[in-house]
DNA sequence: TCTGAAAATTCCAGGCT
DNA sequence: AGCCTGGAATTTTCAGA
């Protein structure tokens, strides 16, 4: 707060109240970490469609949210309802975690090669 | 730090010494923000799989880094080199951030409506 | 990793435009 | 409404062990 006072030319209590409003009306959901999951083990990450055979559309959406290793998963129209975002330490190990889906969906799997654009806010 | 050090059991100098240590390795790449930008009118959010015509991946790849609505952007094995974050105010913001590509790339859209797993960390 | 003191920051009240 | 000043409480930082 006092540094970003300095930035803005105000006073620390009046950024601290705009934050606070920010936060209350929900702009700011929160303040987190940006962490890098590959020291600690997590070499391969992958972006994954994931199409639940017909009638599983409900318990493949609870098995994606149970498996820690899907970090990210969103609802998405078209001919997959799901894309999830999969970080695991090897290929075995992604191979584990889509087999234990194989039952009650089909997945495609893209694998991350690089980044070219590091999450950002689009212009306020 | 201190909540932190409440939590932890630890003296607040001591977690503070391990945090700042994290930073140094880049296990902790910063401290963010969790924004959410529907308040900001940012109403649709997309993902889409871009494919450049022959001869033009660098430049659409710039051409994804420069557009601000691209929030984020993988390089991707498979058919679609890049798969990327969009968010825009509407449909027709939609269209035209897309068509500024259509003479360079192939997309494919698959709009969001929902998110079943928000952004989390995976097993430490 | 801790303790303890010094420095800095955050919080809170009140008042101003 | 929103912002500022000034003091109190808390936190962070810095030393030494």
């Amino acid at each position: 707060m006092s540094e970003l006072s300095r930035i803005v030319g105000m006073s620390a209590p009046s950024v601290s109240e705009r934050v606070r409003r920010l936060e209350a009306i929900g702009v700011i959901r929160g303040f987190t970490l940006d962490v890098d999951t590959r020291p600690l083990g997590y070499q391969v990450r992958a972006m994954v469609r994931i199409r639940p055979l017909p009638g599983k559309l409900h318990l493949v959406e609870k098995l994606i949210q149970e498996r820690p290793e899907f970090i990210e998963c969103d609802k998405i129209t078209g001919d997959d309802p799901f894309l999830v975002r999969l970080v695991v330490h090897s290929i075995e190990e992604m191979d584990d975690v889509l087999e234990a889906l194989s039952e009650h969906a089909v997945t495609s799997t893209a694998v991350i090669k690089g980044t070219s654009v590091k999450r950002r806010l689009p212009p306020l």
